[in-house]
Parts: structure tokens; sequence; C-alpha cells
RNA sequence: CCAGAUUUAGCUUAAUAAGGUUUUAAAGCGCUGGACUUGGACUCCAGGAGAUGUAGGUUCGAAUCCUACAAUUUGGACCA
């Protein structure tokens, strides 16, 4: 295997292809466009599970779990929900199989064809729905606040680890409420969440907007979305949140009594974010050697490596300095390894990602220090093993800032307001980034823009101030500017 | 789904511009055992295993040429 990876500015794809084979975070399964996720990449996956799962708690949700198949019929109950899924979905036809009578191996059995086909769902909505039908019948009953985490399935045709495969892992809430007002206010609320999340956790600046109707998800009235921009200046989408009016409702028959004994249809919000966020968290930090995690979400935040290789003077050390950062909620490891020499080690921990990296030898030892290196500027120093713990725990606070502040510096140099055709073919194509223009509100214009250009209106973000302006394109009036890119 | 590229062992690569001499497909890394090693992917000794993506075709003879399929990959179309 080589040393180096591919640098992020001679081909990005394959850099972040190699972040994610060496870094050991997935890899190619036997199933086309279906990934295996590694102890490594799941363990991380499961620290973002576990804070957003805190985070629906803490707002009053609760977690259930609905079928993997929906009945073909569910699906076209809500005309635009069936149009924007109908062209990726797996079905399940049959559900026998036979030894082939005219050769080896197995066939599928054709008398054991599936009365009604299956669809392995894309989302959930529909199985969802049907099932609220029974679940609601009073204002008692409302709101209700269900998620779950589940896997989904979407017939991709051209595949990338984490930011599209065909199955993924990810959470969909799906609410329902009395009012339209308390659904609008759930949906913003979630995309509150998904943008704290993703900027204390993942260290990952967010700009929260709201989709075009041309963005929109396939049956709602508003979709909410996170959008982060990634290093090579493509725009990632990272989480949506959306208002589904009295849609779904009206299609499954979802109808409550209220308190005035009428009968009323109820309103609902759908959201989700999914292992796509691994692929952003990755592009937003890492490096040419290799993945950087927040410490937030590192499964391990420290290693300690003893030089050359562990003694008894090292590992009481080792073994203190372990024991203390435990004790402060520090996860930590100690490569023990004598077949791997140190500066081996070095390289294989940065290539994946631990923040902090702690160097024992002897001579330190004499000194009464050990060296320090930071992961996401590499910088090393010596510091006094005495209180060493505290001096870590600051350390990967200081990380976490660090690397959200970084993002931010390069994504607010990477949004550029234009007022002018030219200028928006220019920077699209010389510098990238979201590009922060005027747009006269039409599908029409916004369709030519992307024809022109490949870059999409990401979102009108939602503290986008007020600003008459002339559409970039067309010179039709507009009410302030919204964020273009080209996008994942 | 469209266009291009790729596919030899776990990984990376070799096998003359050209199908054939000992091609019985070669090697390095990784793996196993040992030595060495106080700061960046060493070095040395010993050991064992391992491959031409799949299916056809051309040919006296195919890793090498042709076709199809598959997977991967780059760009695109499509897409919450």
């Amino acid at each position: 295997m080589a040393k180096e990876i591919t640098k992020r500015d001679e081909n990005y794809s394959k850099w972040y292809n190699e972040i994610i084979q060496r870094a050991e975070l997935a890899e190619h399964s036997a199933v086309r466009g279906c990934m295996v996720i590694k102890p490594t990449g799941f363990a991380v996956w499961e620290a973002m599970k576990a804070e957003l799962d805190r985070m629906f708690k803490e707002t009053g949700h609760v977690n259930a779990y609905f079928p993997l198949f929906i009945p073909k019929s569910f699906l076209s109950k809500e005309a635009e929900h069936v149009e924007g899924f109908a062209t990726e979905c797996a079905v399940v036809t049959h559900h026998r199989l036979m030894v082939d009578p005219n050769g080896k191996g197995m066939v599928v059995d054709p008398s054991a064809r599936l009365e009604e086909e299956l669809i392995v769902r894309p989302t959930s909505e529909t199985i969802i729905w049907n099932t609220y039908k029974d679940w609601i019948t009073s204002y008692r009953d409302l709101p209700l606040l269900i998620n779950q985490w589940a896997n989904v399935v979407r017939w991709e045709l051209r595949t990338r680890m984490f930011l599209r495969t065909a199955e993924f892992l990810w959470q969909e809430g799906h609410t329902a409420h009395a009012t339209q007002e308390e659904a609008e206010d759930e949906a913003k609320m979630i995309l509150d969440i998904y943008a704290k999340f993703a900027e204390e956790y993942m260290a990952m600046p967010v700009v929260k907007g709201v989709k075009t109707a041309n963005e929109r998800f396939a049956g709602a009235l508003e979709t909410y979305t996170i959008e982060a921009l990634m290093q090579d200046g493509k725009a990632l989408q990272s989480g949506t949140s959306h208002f589904l009016g009295q849609n779904f409702a009206k299609a499954f028959e979802v109808k409550y009594m209220t308190k005035e004994n009428k009968e009323e249809y109820v309103w609902a919000t759908s959201w989700g974010v999914s292992t796509r966020l691994m692929g952003g968290l990755i592009m937003t930090h890492s490096d040419d050697a290799g993945l950087v995690l927040p410490p937030k979400l590192a499964p391990t935040q420290v290693v300690i490596i003893p030089i050359p290789k562990p003694n008894e003077e090292i590992d009481a050390v080792a073994f203190k300095i372990m024991a203390d950062l435990k004790a402060k909620g520090v996860s930590v490891k100690y490569d023990q390894d004598t077949t791997k020499r140190p500066g081996f080690k070095f390289a294989e921990h940065e290539m994946k990602g631990i923040p902090v990296r702690l160097g024992i030898g002897k001579r330190d030892l004499e000194k009464g220090v050990v060296e320090v290196a930071r992961r996401d500027t590499k910088e090393k120093s010596s510091q006094p093993v005495e209180g060493i713990e505290d001096y870590i725990v600051n350390l990967l606070d200081e990380i976490q800032k660090n690397l959200f502040n970084r993002a931010l510096a390069y994504r607010t140099a990477h949004t550029t307001e234009v007022d002018t055709w030219d200028e928006f073919k220019s920077v699209l194509e010389e510098k990238g980034g979201f590009i922060s223009a005027h747009w006269d509100g039409t599908t029409e214009t916004e369709l030519k823009i992307k024809e022109l250009t490949k870059a999409s209106i990401r979102c009108i973000a939602l503290d986008r101030k007020e600003e008459k302006g002339k559409c970039v394109l067309t010179g039709n009036p507009s009410e302030g500017r919204v964020l273009f890119a080209k996008a994942y």
C-alpha cells in the first residue's frame, strides 16, 4: 500500500475514497452500490446517532419501528410522493426459490409470485400514515411524535461511499399535529436540532434555509434544509425537515375529533438525516494526511504511543495518564504493539483521525514531560505529565472549536455575492463555493441556471436580509439573495 | 441510465512496440517465526500460502486479440 494518499487538489474524489479505505471506515461489498460500514466507521455513526437520539428524546419524541416492506398500493396514494420515488424502488415480487430444474443453483419459483408486490422502503411516510390512521382519533392523541432508526433503499444509478448508496442508514421522524402552526414549528425546531448537531458535534457549519419549490421533498409543502460546504467547493445537503401540510393525512384519511367535536385532518412533518452525514464529516475536516475527526465524535480521542516500544517505566506513566483521562470522560488507547515502530504508528493514527496523540519516551520521562501532537494543526509540544489530563481536556475542546472555526472561515471565504451573470459564471468556475445572488423566484429561471452552469439553488437562507435586487440571469425584480452552488 | 477508463495473489505492480523460447505467470509489501530499533511508514535472517473478474470467440498456441456481461472508477443525466 502506498504511503501517501492522493492529494485533495489532485483528485478530490480519489482522495475521498482513499480516506475511507485507509481510515477503515467502510468498504465496497459484494452487492453493487452497497457498502460495508466497518467497525471504525460504525463507531462514528453510533456516536452521531447517540447524540441525535438524545436530542430527539429531549424534545419529546419516542422511537418506534415500522416495516421494511411497503405494499405497492400504499406508495401510490400520494401522487407527488410516488412520482418522486418511482424511479428508484427495489421491488419484491416473489417469496420462494427452488432448485433449478434445468441445471445447478437456485431460481425464483414462478408459482410463488406475490399477489401484491412489496416495495423496499425508500422512506416510510406511506406505511406510517397508514398506521397513524388507526392511532389518531382524537385531539387527545396529538401531537404524535415518533422517530425511527432504520435502513432504506433507493436504487441509485451512481453511488458514492456514504454520500449516495443504494442502501443507507438514517433516522426518519414522522409527526402529526392538530394545527398547521404547530406542525410548522415542529419542522423548524427539528431543523434547529440538526443545525446545532452539525455545528456543535460535527464542527460542520451549516446554512439553515428553505428549499425552492423545485427542490422540495416529493409531497411536502415546505422543505427546510441544512446545507454545508465541502472543501472542493461543492455543497452537501446534510439534513432536511419537511412540513407536509395535510397531504398525507388526506391521502390516508387521518382525521381527529377536535374539542368542539369537529372532524379535522391532522398536520404532518417528516425529517431525516442519514449516513450521508459521515460523508460530510469526512470532507469537511480531513486533509492530505488522512481523516480528521472532531473530538466529540471520535471513537478514540487520544492515543498514547510508547517510544520506541512499551517498557515498565513507560507503561506505568501511560496507565496513570489513561486512568486520569478516563476519569475525565476522555476515551484513550495505549498502542502497545511491539511489531510497529513509532513513526509508523504516528502516520497510522493520523490517517485514522485520532484528535490527540501522546508520545512517551525515556528522554521525555527524564524531563517529566510527554509529547502532545494535535491532529487538526499537526502541532507538537512537550507538556508536563503532571496535570496532563486537564491540559488534554482543554485541548480536545480547543480542537473541536478550531475545526469549526476553520470550516467556517473556509465557508465564509467561499461564499461570494455576485450581481452579474458573467461574475456568476466565473466565480462558479474558478472559485466554487456558495454564490449569493438575486433570483426572480421562478422555477423556470432556476432550471435555466442549472442547465447553463450545473449550479442549483441550495436554499433560501432563513436569516437572509431583505434586499431588493435584480435576478442575476433575467434581470427581473428579486426580494433577496439565494444561495447557489454545485452540489453532491 | 449515457460516455470514457480500469480489472493479474490481501494490496501495489511486472510479464519487451509485437500472442510463442525454462510462461511451470514474476516480484515487493502484507502474513508467520526471529534479530534489530529512544521519534515518522527502516534494516536483516528464516518460513509458508496466494492470482490472470465471468462467459464465450479467434488461434496450432491467449494474461496479451475480439464480443458480451459484471464490478470498480472519472465525468454526466437522474435524484429528499
